[in-house]
RNA sequence: GUGGAUGUAGCUCAAUGGUAGAGCCCCGGUUUGUGGUACCGGUGGUUGUGGGUUCGAGUCCCAUCAUCCACCCCA
């Protein structure tokens, strides 16, 4: 166990294996999306800290207790982002796309909450987020939905359960809350302790409380799906019959809530149970009162956002790239013409490894250990005749060549080998 | 913030309160110009940290820190 400076609580160093399945997921997300037309945007991890307060309000101590903010030098209070959904909205009203029509975008990147770590979640984690701004219909968010769908197919991932519920809007919501509290407060005694505090201070989360009594308790507890008005029971409709087109699986969860008063109609989460209690593996919906919230014209929008370390964990090992060549030099003579040598190769576009010197035995060993597929051997001999010993590891076969006859051969085994998977006999 | 479990070599793990070990990895050798297998040798530890009990603590007690899991919360 090292001493000195180690990593602070909850956050991870991506080393090669964890990032080999970063990327993987970060290519899945950019060509799905790019298909369904998003483009793709950097935002920064710097915001005012305002931004969040705007977004979030006072209602929970998520802004006191769970976010990273702090008065910097010139005295603005500024945080790292807990979330993607406001920082886009303010740059996109900042860069006066509100008259632009309809923008689709996605980012990935770092978001850091200040929470106990557990499973699956961590104090910088990432997300791979979506937001569309200024579409109203129950078809987008199907198409949204149905792009969710594709990412995680790209991705292999089986085991899946798409879960949708409709949260109301401003017409149906509060009158629903009423019945529902009105509903929770005759019954509290058979409540847990946790849920009799949360009558009042954030009633739709008892319906997914995860104590068991409770569960039993709400078996009959009214539901916002029961309660639509017109128009928010024909959009959750609308949004059925075009999943049912699109043959995208799903089943109703009327317990799905969202804590923050913007989130509005549609609401999904593809969940897994292989992941313990942070099973919701990506997440989102519909939330058409937050570009109003953030000073904006009233602006219908829909959106998701993945985590990247919970997908990845679903994900199997990704194998590591093997070099195509290792080059092993022999005698100080030797090491000019080794060195051109090695940079030839690489120019004519193989990844070459230097062995590192030292007896040739030596350097075997370190160029099988790295699973190269070739090694060239250069010594006085090779040096002074302008060649090189190119060996085959896999048939052990070993012949001279000159640098481009090495070059050529190169390319020839790995067009016929997918590359990267040098698999070793 | 609350609760539980766990901290011994780089990794995975042993060690009745009585000399801190093994396997893997790494380095070297058997083979100083040829890999995998095998054999031989070697590096590597304030037993997370700080106190306490004891003739003696990796082991028992207290505190603290970290990791993991769950609760809370989940934008």
């Amino acid at each position: 166990m090292s001493k000195g400076f180690r990593r602070i609580r909850g956050v991870h160093d991506g080393l090669p294996d964890m990032v080999r399945r970063w990327r993987r997921i970060e290519e899945a997300a950019r060509d799905v999306f790019s298909r369904y037309a998003f483009a793709e945007v950097r935002l920064p991890v710097l915001e005012p800290t305002a931004l969040f307060v705007r977004s979030i309000g006072e209602a929970t101590d998520i802004v006191s207790k769970e976010m990273y903010h702090f008065v910097d030098q010139g005295g603005d209070d500024i945080c790292l982002r807990p979330e993607g959904t406001a920082g886009a909205v303010r740059a996109w009203l900042q860069a006066g796309l509100s008259r632009a029509g309809a923008t689709r975008w996605f980012y990935m990147g770092p978001m850091f909450r200040r929470e106990r770590p557990q499973k699956g979640r961590l104090r910088q984690f990432q997300q791979i987020g979506v937001e569309w701004f200024g579409v109203a219909g129950p078809v987008e968010d199907a198409e949204m939905l149905a792009m969710a769908h594709a990412f995680l197919h790209r991705l292999g991932l089986d085991g899946l359960r798409l879960e949708i519920n409709s949260l109301g809007c401003p017409a149906c919501r509060p009158a629903y809350r009423e019945r529902l509290v009105a509903w929770l407060s005759e019954r509290a005694d058979a409540l847990c302790d946790t849920c009799r505090e949360r009558i009042q201070s954030n009633p739709m989360r008892v319906l997914d409380c995860k104590v068991e009594a409770c569960q039993a308790a709400l078996a009959d507890a009214p539901e916002m799906i029961a309660h639509l008005c017109g128009d928010c029971a024909a959009h959750f409709a609308g949004l059925k019959e075009a999943l049912g087109a699109l043959e995208v699986a799903y089943v109703v969860n009327p317990r799905i809530v969202r804590g923050l008063d913007y989130y509005s109609r549609t609401a999904f989460e593809i969940v897994t149970d292989r992941l313990g209690a942070q099973g919701t593996v990506l997440a989102g919906g519909r939330y058409d009162g937050l570009v109003a919230e953030l000073g904006g014209p009233a602006t219908p929008a829909v959106g998701f956002a993945a985590g990247l370390e919970r997908l990845a964990m679903l994900l199997p090992e990704e194998p590591a790239e093997c070099p195509d060549v290792g080059v092993v030099a022999l005698g100080d003579a030797a090491l000019p013409h080794a060195l051109r040598a090695a940079r030839a190769l690489r120019e004519g576009g193989c990844s070459v490894l230097w062995c590192g010197g030292g007896s040739a035995r030596r350097q075997f060993k370190v160029a099988d250990r790295e699973g190269v597929r070739f090694v060239a051997v250069i010594g006085e001999d090779e040096a002074a005749a302008g060649r090189l010993a190119w060996k085959d590891m896999h048939s052990g076969e070993q012949r001279t060549l000159t640098v481009d006859e090495a070059i050529k051969a190169c390319r020839a085994a790995l067009r016929s080998t997918a590359r990267g998977i040098a698999s070793r006999p």
